[in-house]
DNA sequence: TAGATTGTTAATCGATTAACAATC
DNA sequence: TAGATTGTTAATCGATTAACAATC
């Protein structure tokens, strides 16, 4: 198979999310130039992307919306049943439980871990929040694929530690602490919130 | 001046980051080797992205750090004063108030904006949460730079035309709702979460 | 001065776009 | 069949890396 670029990575959850959108407005086919247009790529792009993967349409027709769909999954692995725990249950942490959708991920979040006597023992969102000393019990019985770190800054380091300990090799990291370096089949996904603003105030002071 | 590409603009809040760092750390000069050694980019990289802006290295020396990040802070807009409200002071527009450190970024958060009469009237670490029906009488008065867009999905769409009729023309967008099209003179910066689990889930699927 | 390191030009590499034969 | 649109090869474009003269 061809090398799949970072770029490339990053705009499958694009495809993704616009074959949801199709799906729902009932539509059965797409075209490439259809797909561009909605995206703002070239129907060169996206032939190309595609065909890193496989050979996902049919010539004269298009892409049918829900083959391609199920394809995309495959390829972002929302089928393989993952499941996940937050570790910090703080403003950040209850943020996403509340509010993130991580069914739609074919993710299954199944617990929270925190400090916090006042947290322990109750039911967010339909997350049961555990004692963090509980974590890497729970870990081991479970077969966790992800933790959310969205513990405080000065407890990023060593809660990653630990949880690498306990088999985790998969973070999405909302601290903005680099949990990884030497580790180097860990996979982490940085939120770097600082970043994205940045770029905001960049485009702003340059605007015109 | 030179073409600035999307990908140095996003690597520019990196460098702003690591000098911080440096500067914490009492550090006073850096090379570009040594940069590239803690970003992992290559020294020629990092030259050839500072080129674009400006000279500000010496030869045989390298870079002073703190001027340095004075120079970058400018290229990012962080010296200019701006200001921001967040509309919709749910989780996640709470989760920014209390968490995220606007003004590390150069920018004041001044107020917050809700619906809802329990929050309304109070004050999340130093912000108020003022009524949304008071938004386009505020906004006229204070001079807002970037309004973070925090609000259910139902209304993203209407707030942010609400908005831009007050005359914002930047977006920290939280909602997963496309709120740009048309006007191209508004700025948006999309915050998709979604998009990053899903490199996440990637990753980990294609890991081995 | 000798050593270090920049800023910049040229070379390479990779990613995007264009073109088109294959085929539904 | 004629029209449409894919998958793929070739051409172009842009971004990264290497090299080196300038100079602190």
């Amino acid at each position: 198979m061809v090398k799949i670029s970072q770029n490339l990575i990053r705009r499958m959850p694009k495809y993704m999310r616009v074959m949801g959108e199709l799906q729902e407005a009932g539509i059965t086919r797409v075209s490439s130039a259809e797909l561009g247009r909605i995206l703002g790529f070239t129907a060169s792009q996206i032939r190309q992307d595609f065909s890193c993967f496989g050979e996902f349409g049919l010539q004269g027709y298009g892409y049918n919306v829900e083959h391609l769909r199920e394809e995309i999954g495959k390829i972002l692995g929302t089928d393989r049943g993952y499941t996940a725990v937050i570790v910090g249950c703080g403003s950040i942490g209850q943020a996403l439980i509340n509010n993130f959708n991580f069914v739609d991920h074919g993710i299954d979040l199944i617990a929270g871990f925190d400090v916090n006597p006042e947290r322990i023992g109750t039911v967010m969102n339909h997350v049961p929040i555990l004692d963090i000393s509980e974590m890497g019990k729970f870990i081991k019985a479970h077969n966790v694929t992800v933790a959310v770190l969205a513990v405080p800054k000065a407890v990023a380091l060593k809660t990653a530690n630990d949880l690498i300990e306990y088999g985790i090799d998969a973070f999405w990291n909302f601290t903005n602490v680099d949990v990884v370096p030497p580790y180097s089949n860990v996979i982490v996904e940085n939120v770097h919130l600082s970043d994205s603003l940045l770029v905001l105030s960049y485009q702003k002071a340059n605007n015109e």
